[in-house]
DNA sequence: CCTTTTAGTTGGAACGTTCCAATTTCGTCA
DNA sequence: TGACGAAATTGGAACGTTCCAACTAAAAGG
């Protein structure tokens, strides 16, 4: 077996008739009759035709792929993101073209290029670190639909959809500020990037207004990993005036961060509050459960896609920068629990 | 722009040459005179040129597209596969198709098919749970290169790349009985997977070989989950003979496992010992440390897109199934923090 | 009975590339 | 100078599909 491909024209004859015809019922054309669409399908199932869609492109100068190309899947932010995509993606018939660029902008221009040359009729993109609008330059130039995730890039001239960083920093250190912290760090992040200075701006702006100390020292970049929270906790201990509770960059680094106070021998949500940002799944289950900026990335990714979708279909569309609304979820990580028990005593 | 697509001819046109010589200078060939081929260089600049491989694996009937097909992309340890196969294949000049099945097999059978309707010339699949050989039959008769990675299918007829599940659940029980433990349950896991029989054959003969009881009570299945390993530890800890320590399906049930004991107030490497199963990146930074057999999911990523290039490359190989050793890292969570305080006390 | 309509079917050109065999160009040698 | 081989270039067919305009057959209308 495998010896030559089938093609329609193989079917054509099997079935006793043109591969027009065939062609019209790969397509459920109306237009065929009930009995030659039947004898066709036969022959198709008899022979084992695989439709040929790179053909198919080639003549109708279209695809049914779409790419995304994300910077980090190792992260599970990322991960569910893409999922969020395939999901609508998928059940809008399309199908997906999934490239990791590992934060490298070499990386990123080769996997873009590669998409291009397969003619994926749209791109979401969550740009790797350091990304320029004259790095996209070309790629909007020759007219394929793009959306920008995550992360937005300042006179790209292409849509994107963000989530509201600064009003969930503002929203979670304004949080705390009520619970009755008055030395609030900012933990982990790089802080070259536009969602680090959006959130620290949030955090910032929460301070001010209740007139409460922002000074740099409180601000301790990391890597926005697990370990990178590690560390700038430590680095946040050995303060002559220590904090009593932390905003952090993302999840990952808030774990780390409570990885980094138990090894410390204090427990985190009771002695010192952290919240996290992003509310990726395990933020739930975790002990204790994580309070969190809730940025749902599958709910995202879904929201990219359907954007781009709609882009597609309309063959030209404004750019448009979606900023989606973010909410804080209070669980046990910053204190709630403490709290509780103080109204189970007086009570 | 983006009017009207450049085509090879174009190109051809601008630098004053045949279209199949602008095909030679594409490809690289060395039969082309240097002067020329720097005029066509040119020309493809000057026009925006992108090629257009859709068209050219028509005529060549191969493609350069590998596909990857996962079963539960925010599962990290999937993520990492996916990253590893992904860093092969572009090196060798692959791009990479990936679709996300989430378990249900109707979807990787839609997936699959639309993947050979893109013409790949190989895929890497790791089944959704109740995959049969059945259902790759159709796949594997029409002679695409396909490696199997995480989950073997016994009678598929083909290549396989699996770990030695038995004997890492082997080391990990021995080493809690070298410990002291006596009384040892495994969590997590559905039962009806190969994957989980070879662990719990693995936990089986090691309890056996030190004549301890490995009674049915303290196997104790649940979603391979963060969530699934808090359910599974509290059924444990309800029963009249408690477990002293666990080997985990995974490392995502062992993170369970340590919430579920810390919701308990108890201290996980301390007053209960545990082991978890693939090593995930975060399996080393979070508190305790976790001990757990390595898989090194990148790399068997790495290693099945190797072996699936190769046999693109050779046209037609044996099947193989290859099992990859597999070690254990012991750190913390086994208890590990406990001997060397008594080595520090005693000395 | 002829014309018109409708339903169904069809051959051939086109999509953008690669491959093959054929051709041109040019330098070298007798 | 003519012949020869090597180097470089080329036109056309082919890949598997879709689209278009043209065709046939049968039914409907006069």
């Amino acid at each position: 077996m495998a010896k030559e491909r089938v093609t329609v024209v193989d079917i054509a004859r099997a079935a006793g008739v043109s591969k027009s015809t065939v062609s019209l019922v790969l397509q459920g054309s109306p237009l065929v009759n009930e009995a030659t669409r039947a004898k066709v399908n036969a022959a198709i199932r008899e022979l084992g035709y695989v439709y040929n869609r790179g053909a198919a492109n080639l003549r109708q100068a279209k695809s049914k792929i779409i790419g995304i190309v994300v910077n980090d899947l190792t992260n599970s932010f990322f991960a569910e993101l893409a999922v969020g995509v395939d999901a609508v993606v998928q059940s809008a018939g399309f199908v997906q073209f999934l490239a990791n660029t590992g934060e490298k902008i070499e990386r990123q221009r080769e996997v873009i290029a590669s998409m291009r040359e397969h003619g994926v009729s749209g791109l979401i993109i969550s740009p790797a670190r350091g990304t320029e609008a004259a790095d996209l330059a070309p790629l909007v130039a020759s007219g394929i639909p793009v959306v920008l995730v995550v992360r937005d890039i300042a006179g790209a001239g292409v849509s994107s959809l963000t989530s509201d960083n600064r009003a969930g920093a503002l929203a979670a250190v304004r949080h705390l500020i009520e619970r009755g912290h008055r030395r609030i760090a900012f933990l982990g992040g790089f802080a070259d990037t536009a969602v680090f200075e959006a959130r620290v701006r949030g955090y910032r702006d929460a301070l001010r207004e209740a007139g409460l100390d922002a000074s740099d020292e409180l601000v301790i970049g990391s890597a926005p990993s697990r370990a990178g929270g590690v560390t700038a906790i430590e680095q946040a201990m050995m303060l002559e005036d220590r904090p009593t509770a932390a905003l952090c960059f993302n999840d990952a680094v808030a774990f780390g961060v409570c990885d980094g106070l138990r090894a410390r021998r204090l427990d985190p949500g009771q002695d010192f509050a952290v919240i996290g940002f992003d509310d990726v799944i395990e933020a739930k289950t975790a002990v204790p459960a994580l309070t969190t900026v809730s940025v749902d990335p599958q709910g995202m990714g879904e929201r990219a896609a359907e954007l781009l979708l709609k882009q597609i279909n309309a063959g030209r569309a404004e750019a448009q920068a979606i900023v989606s609304p973010v909410r804080l979820v209070v669980r046990q990580s910053c204190g709630a629990a403490i709290e509780r028990r103080l109204k189970e005593i007086s009570s």
